[in-house]
DNA sequence: CTACTTGCAAATGCTTTGCAGGAGA
DNA sequence: TCTCCTGCAAAGCATTTGCAAGTAG
């Protein structure tokens, strides 16, 4: 997938949070620039220990929640139970991910236009035919990543 | 799915705990029986304020460890972190996830097999094109169920 | 000046663990 | 009788929150 340029990102992110009367403070600018530069879910201990260790997990974790909150973010969880954050679907595009079963690192990936329509096709079939209404689908791929395998 | 009958699932659980030199005591058979009856995974609250709320909830998530261990229990989360259990695929078969965002039940779905062959397929796919060494997948369908719905 | 942000410290909630008693083989 | 299992209470850890101080508009 091609990313987003991280001034376009910042525009967006900017403009979003404008219209929900939240400052775009350096704090958040610079976990935006992190999480842009990450490539997939990372944790807030993660960010904390790496790109943003001079911001405290409290802080971290309240920039998190605000912009969960209006969407900019969205939260999962590692095999642990650990929350991991990336940006919302609506500014990364629509992916999936790679998860490495051995050192648990998330890359995301884009199928492509004609395996992603099968997905998306099969999602929606067996949705139906359980009386669902479906909203949207997730297909993680478990294995070794390269330095792993 | 046809679920496995609980006369063999108990057989199975009871043959690999002997393997391991474990007792099947009747916290574990009561454990078993209820996860069987759930239909899907379930979080140790869960289980302890329904089927099972004379267990202690630290008897519960020892027995719940004891059995992650050694295979029986899988482990997932769900979308607030907090860990879900179900049998493992040995027991129950390959299957896929419903979830609801409303009322967040999750239910268990076989996708048939022409339909699985294409997830595979489209797993392994993706996986190589990423130099990954894919060991497993994972297709949850997110959305309403047909009491929320 | 006012509203939004940040940091610290304390609290919360899920999960794990030490230890002593209980029960099955 | 020996080993494994259970319960209670206490500890652990990720995450959240109250409150006071800082800062941008």
């Amino acid at each position: 997938m091609q990313p987003t340029p991280l001034t376009e990102l910042h525009a967006r992110v900017e403009k979003h949070l404008g219209e929900n009367n939240i400052r775009y403070s350096t704090g958040r600018q610079k976990f935006i620039a992190a999480l842009h530069a990450a490539g997939g879910p990372r944790s807030a201990t993660h960010l904390h220990t790496t790109e943003l260790d001079d911001v405290p997990l409290s802080s971290l974790y309240r920039t998190l929640t605000v912009l969960e909150d209006i969407g900019i973010l969205e939260r999962t969880h590692d095999s642990d139970g650990v929350a991991m954050f990336e940006l919302g679907e609506w500014l990364l595009g629509h992916h999936h991910h790679l998860i490495c079963t051995s050192c648990d690192v998330v890359t995301d990936i884009d199928l492509g236009e004609g395996l992603e329509d099968a997905v998306a096709e099969i999602s929606a079939t067996v949705a139906a035919s359980h009386g669902f209404t479906m909203t949207g689908h997730t297909l993680d791929v478990l294995g070794l990543c390269e330095d792993c395998g």
